[in-house]
DNA sequence: GGTTACATGCCACCCAGTTGCATTTGCGGC
DNA sequence: GCCGCAAATGCAACTGGGTGGCATGTAACC
């Protein structure tokens, strides 16, 4: 079986998403998409522009990254850098889904994903708890 | 005993730490210490600049807060919403340093310091971990 | 009081993200 | 294939938190 490039697995894999979705399949989304499930890590809006080279306007990503938030084929994760960076959900991730911890590079900034979760601990009375999040810093492995 | 209303209480205090670090005694920094000491939770800039009303400029808030954290007066939250939110650090407080969790109120954005640590996990090989922060979000008293 | 280093005010600027609106485009129906 | 229309895009202007430069003011030391 000839083995296909790696882009154009992760293309397709983004397109049958959108499909899956009853979505509109477009150029950005799916190139957008396909660099998430490509990443090894949360893309930041500027990665993403880097990577995608004029494929689309700025606030069209803007724009389709906040719907891919919104129909949950990605999650947001808000630096101390105030940037937001995105990451594909996949579904058969033992780190789908939110509560999974984020580390963040002090020496380049980078995010990464871990495997650990957040232990939930007890709230005052009165407060709701609705989701816990554990922010890891530190040195990733080229900065230390 | 006479009482001392509390604002000039968190003053004294505020002149006090000052002194003790061995800093300029400004208008600015009393106030703005004495602002983050007396409340209950974390202040952004924002807060503060309603609070404190035509204290000082808008840049040298910004600078005593910059300033505050980094002779560890204070330390700095970062919100989901981008905004930095700031806390006196209470040495006698058992919250005292980093490391304690913040509840984020999904309601009003407000910010509040809990008691619970993050527990801190194995992180992969090559990584370096410092810190670990712990973020729990959902509705807050005023919000449920 | 005079000196001086440090803090402040004012300005213009940066950067991430948003909004409004006209234009284009994906897609379902023919 | 072509049409129609809702949904997506491009473009320009805007917002809001935060920063840098530089001249002026002022706390602390003598
Ligand atoms: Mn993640
Ligand atoms: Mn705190
Ligand atoms: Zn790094
Ligand atoms: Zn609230």
């Amino acid at each position: 079986m000839p083995s296909m490039s790696n882009t154009t697995v992760f293309q397709q894999q983004a397109r049958d998403r959108l499909t899956d979705r009853g979505a509109r399949i477009t150029r950005a989304r799916c190139a957008v998409l396909a660099a998430l499930l490509a990443a090894d890590r949360p893309l930041s809006h500027h990665d993403l522009e880097q990577q995608l080279e004029d494929l689309c306007d700025r606030v069209t990503l803007y724009r389709v990254l906040a719907w891919l938030v919104d129909e949950n084929l990605a999650h947001r994760v808000s630096g101390e850098d105030r940037v937001w960076r995105f990451n594909a959900d996949h579904p058969s991730d033992h780190r789908y889904g939110h509560g999974h911890a984020h580390f963040h590079c002090n020496g380049c900034g980078a995010v990464f994903c871990m495997d650990a979760k957040a232990r939930v601990p007890a709230v005052p009375d009165g407060f709701q708890l609705e989701a816990a999040e554990l922010i890891l810093r530190g040195l990733c492995r080229e900065c230390s």
